[in-house]
Formats: structure tokens, sequence, C-alpha cells
DNA sequence: ATTTTGACGACCC
DNA sequence: TGGGTCGCCAAAA
């Protein structure tokens, strides 16, 4: 609580929802910045979402099944960073050409039984 | 306070 | 599919 109003999350709390969001993402799945902001219930911050996996220091997230809204890898193809989300992602059985993954049409089936309607924030 | 930058996204051609 | 524009939000310069 650093002080101030209580209805402010200070984007805190913010920031906890897109980790929270991030780490909910099932194994050999991916989805979009857009996507989890939406599922933290930050509609249109995706670049908010950008910025906490730029600050992440958790080894554990799985940052690397987060991709552009066309399924393209953020990093640029001669990076590290790259690279190593390429890596994860195949380890995870994910097919990945150019730099890039079929996204899956919105919402498929097995999301929407895993997380459920956007709206039921869980 | 203004400008630039960035692991973005929806549109348009 | 690919390239360019404009909108968006927060941080850093």
């Amino acid at each position: 609580m650093t002080s101030y109003r209580g209805d402010e999350d200070g984007g805190d709390a913010s920031r906890t929802r897109i980790l929270d969001a991030i780490r909910a993402l099932p194994a050999g799945s991916v989805a979009g910045y857009g996507h989890i902001a939406r599922r933290a219930g930050l509609p249109g911050r995706a670049r908010l979402v950008a910025w906490v996996l730029r600050h992440n220091a958790d080894p554990a997230l799985p940052w690397h099944r987060v991709l552009r809204s066309d399924g393209r890898i953020a990093f640029a193809p001669d990076t590290a960073g790259f690279r190593e989300q390429v890596r994860r992602l195949r380890a995870e059985g994910v097919v990945v050409t150019r730099g890039r993954v079929r996204m899956p049409a919105a919402e498929t089936p097995l999301d929407l039984a895993l997380w459920g309607p956007p709206d039921a924030a869980s």
C-alpha cells in the first residue's frame, strides 16, 4: 500500500493481473499481448503487457507463449531473445515457421473450456 | 512539460 | 502476405 486513494491499484495490481494471465497460459498454447491485456481486465493495454514483460524477472514466467497479434514473435529475428523464444516454443510442440506461429482463430474450444468466457474474469 | 521510444494492435491498400 | 498509418499507454530522456 503505497498509500494513496483506495480505488487506485497503482498499476501494481495491473501488473500482477497481467503476470497472472500469462501464467495461466497452458503449455503449448500461445496468445497475443492484447489478448493477455484483455484477460487481465485491461483492454487496449497491450503495450503495458509488453512493458511488464520487459521488466519481468521471474524465470518461471512462460513469457515465450506471448506473441504479437499476428502470431509473430515480438523480438527482432537476429536477437538472442528471439532464438530463445523459438527454442522454448518448439520445446512445447508449437510449430514456429519463419519466426511466426499459427495463431488460434480467437478462442479455440479448448481455450473456452479452460478459460471460460472472456468476461468471467477468473 | 514536451518528445521519443517500445517484447503492441486495428486498419487500409 | 507485406508494408505503411494512426491510435494507445507508460517510461525515460
